[in-house]
DNA sequence: TAATATTGTGTTCTCGAGCACAATTCCGTA
DNA sequence: TACGGAATTGTGCTCGAGAACACAATATTA
């Protein structure tokens, strides 16, 4: 059972042929005669030959270039411990030849997202890892890297594009329902529930959508009146606390409250402010949210944690473009439950 | 900001010396004059250099060996995601130079435990990674290794021992806090707590005091009184049945249970066998336990990733013998919340 | 002062894969 | 038999660090 690793050198001399042949056969570098060629094949198939990736690794130097295209932090915080990780990749990956590039854009801005996409685009990487926060355009980068047969992958906000070779982010269905099921145990058999999409122009209404048919859905297969579940959609934020106390007024028995996206600290700002005693639960780890979550007001955060994403993201297309794996189109990452108690080691 | 690698030849060239002068320098292998040495170190501080470990890797082969000590998952399935973990970070590391060895025992077996790591003492590693599962035996083999200056990282369950250079693993007690918590929003004012400890040899009871700790503290934190917080400890399995259903019968309040051990499945058994009402919250994703948590007799599990367990240990070590890092002597990992929900990413 | 030790410094080979180019063989044709 | 050109096959250098070795320039001793 003594494993041994060949090299090219002893593969040569069984073969009695020189390295360069073997390595012309490993590479089907052509010009080798067919007895040759299948005499080493033979041997390699049969030593079931793997290269020593540290020499190649330093043979070739950095062989892969690989551009990551996500928000600028400095706009969205959530961005980043994801940004932390990713420069932690950086490091680890270095090694293994995988040169990762990154650039930022302004999460408001979709015209400086198209700016980085160009500048990935003409300094041609040999993949590109990307948070397509705006539909439209992302479809048009997808597009762009389609044309030149630029490796493509997503994460975290998911678009529908079979051009891209794999996605790695949360089910948003299965997170309503996450959300749908934890509100619902602090409630009575009368008690009502409020879902509030608030929208801001930089996301996509879909993330909202999939979270709301998973939250409702839960609640129907679980035997709740359909009719028990309300919605509002805010767009502007200035009526914000109008809409919600009129809502709440209206309805008395409306004590689960679900937000779709991270403003959820908006919502339990009105519940501090007001004094109200419902059950919140929202998305993300902001700051704000961080606050109300320990103060009592937030009583569940729904999360995905940015570090776990850019690490499969990159190891993911590591495997791809260095190891030859094959990759899953869909990479699902754990829905995280915050609560207060196990807040700390999310942060 | 253009930021070089710089090999020996550049400093050489820099330091108007040759290549095997700036290496006497970086090894303090002598023979180097006093005006040669410090010039040589001066440029070497200055640029910070760091030698390629690829390179390093080659010339040398396997630097570090680094063993790992964790329970056989055809025993326990916990372990078979921490198993991946370790074969990924195998393939990992390679490139710089670091081997990693495994070395399963049986969990139901102190003996296995301790042929096993007279194997690893024998073989001499580097650094040892351990799961001390056996708390005696996990002594005797810490004091071991620490005989023959054998640097030792624990994860998973934690022994006080100061010779420990780093332990990765959960909060024990903020994991009881967790789960009261989870528990209590389900609980009425009158409701009662019940804590249950299955003990099985295997696993020391450090582990099920701080998790109970933790429980009664946040309840009473909350304003419950200790009363209301009752302690069964089982240490045979064979009357479980019989002293859990007496102490509901004694107790109609009794409503919250809490198992601090993985066992939670046992009591799921006897409360569908009786079609109890109860919330019940336990600990790890067992099969046994998935099942219940599916069927909804189990309500929250409460979990540790084995997988960023394995590497957030073997990347300690790494920054630890490779890189001459600084190591937290504690490295928390979060406290996941499984509910069936949010349970498909977890398996 | 010659012989010997000591110290400082440069050179060369190694690790294994990759690749450019050199060398050899082969075959048909003059 | 010799020659041209294609088809094969072999050789040597590269990547960067490490370490043995070679050799020079001093220093020390008899």
């Amino acid at each position: 059972m003594i494993k041994q690793e060949y090299t090219l050198k002893d593969i040569a001399e069984m073969a009695k042929v020189s390295r360069g042949t073997v390595d012309r056969v490993i590479h089907g570098r052509g010009k080798v005669s067919k007895e040759t060629y299948s005499r080493v094949k033979f041997i390699l198939d049969k030593i079931d030959y793997k290269p020593n990736l540290v020499a190649r690794t330093l043979r070739k130097g950095d062989q892969y270039r690989l551009a990551v295209l996500m928000p600028d932090y400095r706009f969205e915080i959530y961005w980043k411990k994801a940004a932390a990780g990713v420069e932690k990749a950086k490091a680890d990956y270095a090694y293994i030849g995988v040169k990762i590039e990154t650039y930022y854009f302004n999460p408001y801005m979709a015209r400086n997202f198209e700016n980085q996409y160009e500048l990935i685009l003409a300094n041609k990487p040999d993949a590109v890892l990307v948070a397509p926060f705006f539909y439209k355009e992302s479809l048009n980068f997808l597009a762009r890297c389609h044309e030149i047969d630029l490796p493509c992958f997503t994460f975290n906000t998911q678009v529908d594009n079979s051009g891209v070779i794999s996605h790695i982010g949360q089910d948003l269905v299965q997170s309503g329902k996450t959300a749908a099921s934890l509100i619902s145990r602090m409630m009575n058999d009368q008690d009502e529930y409020l879902i509030m999409h608030i929208n801001e122009q930089i996301e996509n209404s879909r993330h909202m959508q999939d979270k709301e048919r998973g939250f409702r859905n839960h609640l129907i297969d679980n035997g709740i009146d359909p009719k028990k579940i309300h919605v509002i959609n805010i767009d502007n934020i200035n009526n914000l606390e109008e809409l919600l106390l009129k809502e709440l007024k209206d309805n008395n028995k409306l004590n689960g409250i679900y937000v779709s996206t991270s403003k959820v600290w908006m919502i339990a700002e009105i519940i501090k402010k007001h004094s109200l005693n419902k059950v919140l639960a929202g998305c993300d780890l902001l700051e704000e949210n961080i606050k109300f979550l320990n103060e009592g007001y937030i009583d569940y955060l729904i999360y995905q944690d940015p570090i776990s994403q850019t690490n499969t993201g990159i190891s993911t297309i590591v495997d791809y473009l260095v190891f030859n794996k094959e990759v899953q189109s869909k990479n699902i990452l754990p829905i995280e439950i915050i609560i207060k108690e196990n807040l700390a080691q999310f942060i």
